[in-house]
Formats: structure tokens, sequence, C-alpha cells
DNA sequence: TTTCGAATCGTTCAATTCGTGCATTCAGTC
DNA sequence: GACTGAATGCACGAATTGAACGATTCGAAA
């Protein structure tokens, strides 16, 4: 239930003696605290980056709160996808969170995991639909699903490091689609970043807010549709300036940025897919900052 | 910066037991002052030291989850709901999980929580937006939030017997709040059901499908906007004879069900909150997890 | 000031974990 | 085949942990 675990638990599950998996603590392959009177204590998501380094398997997973049969099959690519498309449209929970652990365990970068299995079989989940071979219950079904299992692949990779730099992002007012900025934020918690997505239908003028109140190194912002174009690069260009003059960079992405619309637009970098995107947040990984606040400013009423 | 904390509130935001932690300040781990009788006061600093030395230098995040305003207010739910409203507009994720597992661990019914704790503070979010107390961002990462606290209560509760009877449910077309929808769940697996949310936004027709082909012992309805109310009830009153001649339940629950729509709605149980709804699941299906009696005014969702 | 419920005290106890030593397994090398 | 070094699993007494328990203290309302 806690977000501890004791080296016991964590060496049942994964099959050890309790004695390696206490040396390999000691020696520093699984990050771990102490407490006050010398006992480690392990958090979920040290624990799987470290199976996932090391590629071991798990042999009970559910001690640690995890789906059953997780990590003991070794996930081939092409089929994770077409399970993944079968668990998802027939509301199969468990399933789908065990495919994507499984990629995680097995080594497959947050990214990839996002831009190859849960990008294109929620395209083809709305494609099914469209086409009337899914019912909407079960495309805003696997919808649903989809968000949970993103949030399981967050806890996977846990918050990031405390001191990490800071990035905000979300969807621009009139885009109600969450999965991309939800994704988007996974996949910068695990390249480092201090990551929270704020949401969806954010109002220009808010991000601003955003950016003044909490100085993020990092903005990204997902763009699916966009009603006025016009007024749309106006307002874009000027968050940019705000950005800008507070070390922001922006990062933009979305079916909806057409060349065209690209070019009248001001931003630190256009990605088309995570994958980019994680290549850039690894690149530029500010470290000259002074404060670093560890949550936005206390709100006070 | 002199805040004092009780031992309690220290080893509640570290993760460790009252008796632990007291032992730790008895040998002097943690400096620490006494009052006349005898009782322990810790300062802040004195625990971020704490942490920082005996925690290997990883500072466990929590730690922000100290109370900020040292409680004022007796009750357990109130002072979970300023620390928790606390917590959610300034983003603080790993707080609010806290605050709302140490309830569910506490033994607080699930019901309750949602009712007495996440529903009063999302709604008082909600009114500190329209007041202009919070930002539009600051609102959408308290909603962001808030599903992922959900999310955890989810996890905690677990999926239910696989062998459960079958609820689903969702919100209405033209209705994208997903939280009661999301709550309602929780309670009903809670209430061991195999429950099921479809998410928001669903038309009437997809729900008869739903029926059709699932054929659930339940489905619940939020209602939070109607459109055209006439419609409203028609299609409403069809889709609850397609659940009858399946032996369906429907639950209906939503502040748009005013008492002259329900006068012409035709369903098997109105609930104003979760407790109704968790009640009346159990009648049909009871589970025998323990649970704190209410004693509390009551919420409306 | 007095009263009273909630919180904290100090203590005990069973269960867990610590650190250590030692035997076993298993590649790789001579 | 024999040797070696590293990794593993098990066993042991000592230490730590978390959950009780009744007694005491705190803090706010009467």
């Amino acid at each position: 239930m806690s977000q501890f675990f004791s080296p016991k638990e964590v060496a049942l599950a994964i099959g050890v003696s309790e004695s390696s998996l206490k040396r390999w603590v000691d020696k520093g392959l699984i990050p771990a605290e102490k407490t006050g009177g010398g006992h480690r204590r392990l958090q979920l998501d040290a624990v799987l980056r470290f199976i996932r380094d090391e590629g071991k398997g798990l042999a009970n997973p559910e001690i640690i709160g995890l789906p059953a049969e997780t990590g003991k099959i070794v996930p081939a690519e092409e089929s994770a996808q077409a399970e993944l498309l079968q668990a998802m449209s027939s509301g199969n929970e468990a399933t789908a969170k065990r495919i994507v652990l499984d990629l995680f365990i097995s080594g497959m970068s947050v990214a990839n995991i996002c831009d190859l299995v849960i990008a294109p079989v929620f395209q083809r989940i709305g494609d099914l639909w469209r086409c009337g071979d899914l019912e909407v219950y079960q495309e805003r079904r696997a919808c649903e699903l989809c968000g949970r299992v993103i949030h399981e692949l967050r806890r996977a990779v846990g918050s990031g490091p405390v001191d990490g730099p800071l990035a905000i992002g979300g969807t621009l007012d009139g885009d109600p689609y969450t999965l991309a900025t939800n994704m988007a934020e996974v996949v910068l918690r695990d390249a480092g970043w201090r990551a929270t997505s704020l949401g969806h239908m954010l109002p220009f003028d808010t991000l601003r807010k955003a950016i003044e109140n909490d100085h993020p190194h990092l903005m990204w912002i997902s763009v699916t549709t966009i009603r006025d174009t016009e007024r749309f690069i106006a307002n874009f260009n000027v968050l940019f300036d705000t950005a800008t003059s507070f070390g922001c960079a922006i990062i933009v992405g979305g079916q909806a940025l057409t060349a065209d619309i690209r070019q009248s637009l001001r931003y630190t970098t256009f990605c088309d897919n995570l994958r980019h995107m994680e290549a850039f947040a690894r690149t530029i990984r500010p470290r000259d900052r002074v404060t670093t606040p560890i949550t936005s400013p206390e709100v006070k009423f």
C-alpha cells in the first residue's frame, strides 16, 4: 500500500534472495533510502529501473503492486501493438497495463513506447470507430483506459529528481485531448525533468501567468486544432516572447501545425513525435539556475 | 521559520511509524524540544536536516507534505480537506496522493473520501477559480491532479473480484466532466462490483449497445448538464426500458437532475452522493470491508 | 477555572531487518 | 581437471520496526 518496499518484498518480487538484493542496494545498483535505524527502504520506480537496466525478470510482480504475469513474458514488439489493441478495445485494463509495463521493463524507451505502441494503437482505435467497427462506448472506454495506462507508466518512471529543471505544458483552449500532453509529461520525467502537465483547454493568458509564477525552463504545447489561425499566431508569438524573457524554451507539436503556420510561428523547437522531444529535452539540461522552488508558490486564501 | 510539528505529523510525512520517530528523537537523531508535560515538539528545519543527513542526500519529496498551517480544525476530514486544497492548488502531486491514501488506510470508506474530502475540495477550487483567486492553469492542473489522486485510490481499492457482477457507466453526450464517473467507479469496485467507467460524452445509443453487448447488472449515469430537456427525458426512458429488459439497474446522479425532471424520468434509483450509491450497490452485492461510520454533513456532487 | 475529548506519553512484544560469516555455484583460466 | 574470483543463498545473534496498551497531557469549549 505504501510507496516504500522492504528488501524482502522486492527480493520476493524479483525472485532472488534477500541477501543479494541487499548487496545490490549497498553497491548502489538500486537507489534506496535508509531509515533512522538503518533499514533500507526501496521505491517502486527505482526497482523497475533496476530490473530494466539489469535485464531481470519478475517472479512475483503482485507483491510490489504490479499486475500478475508482468515481466515474465518477453514482449515481441510487433505483437505488443496487436495485443494492446485487443486489450484496449475490449476494455481489459489489467492486460493493457501489463503489456506496457512489460515493454518498459524490457528496456524500451518511454518515448518509443508512446510513439510506436500507444499512439498507433490509439490512432487505430479512432479509425475503427470512424469506420463503425467499434461502438462509441468502446472508443471512449479505450480512451479512458489509455489514460490509465499512461498513469501506470508515469508511476514506473517516477517523479524525476526533485532538483531537476522544471517543465510545464498542456493543450490550448479548444483542444480537449489530454493524451499527448500526458505522454509528453512522462517522457520528460524520464529524461530527468520535473515535468507537470497542466491539462487541457488552456488559454494563452494563463500560460503566460504560469511562466511568470513558476519560472519553468521548458514549456510544451500540443496543438491538434486551431480555430482562428491569425489570432493563434499572434497569441502564440506573444507567449513565446514572454517565455524568452524568462529564459523558458517552447516546444510545440501536433498535427494542426502545418508547415505554413510554422512559417509565421516563433518557437524553440517543433517536434513531430515524442522521440524528437526526448532528444531535445536531453540536450538542453539547464544547470545554471539559482533557485529551484520545489512546488509552485504557496497559494493563500 | 519556526514551525512546530508533532511526532505523528512528521512520522506521517516521511512514511514511518510514530514509534520509530519517537525513538529517533530520543536517540538524538532529530533535535527536538519538549513541552512542560513531556510532549515532543519538532521544528521543520531540524526534520529537513535529518532527511538530508540520514537519507543519503536523497530528499524525500513527501516531506513537502508537512502541513503548512498546523491544525486549528479538529475533525480529520476538515484537516484533510484543508491540506488537500493546499496541495492541489499548488500542484503538489505527492502530497495530494499521500493525504488521500492516508485516509483510505485509516479506514475511511471510499465513498466518504470522495463525498467529504475530494468533492468539496474540487468544488472549492472551482469557486476560487471563478472568484479569480486561482489562475486558470492552477485550476486545470488541480483537475488533472484530481484525476491522478482518484487513480491512486483505484489502485488501492483493487480491481474487485473477477467474478463480481458487472457495472458500467459514464457521462452523457455534452457532459465532459469525468471526475464524478471515475469516483463512482472506484466506489463500486470497493463495494465488490466489477465496475468500468466508459468515460465521458456518451450518446444514448451507445449506452444501449453497451448493455446489449456486455449485459451489465448495473449502469450509472452522471448528469451535470442537459441541453434539450424533452429529448433527454425521452432518450433516457428508452434507455431505461432497454436496461430493464436486460435485467440491468440504472443509477442516476448529478446536479442537472432537478426534481421536475426526475418526475418524468424512469430509473432504478437516484443518488445525491456516492454514499447513497454505495449503500444501494451494497444492498445488491454487500461486501465486508470495515469502514468508519459517518457523522458529517451531506455534500452534493 | 473546570471539563472533556483528542492527542501524546512511555512501555511492552512479536515480527522483521540488519550485518556478518560461510558454503555453494559457476564461468573463465591455467 | 584444478584453480580462482565473483556472485548467490542460507543461517545466526543483535538491532529495529510497528502496533498495541493504559496513563498522562494538551487545548478548546463550557
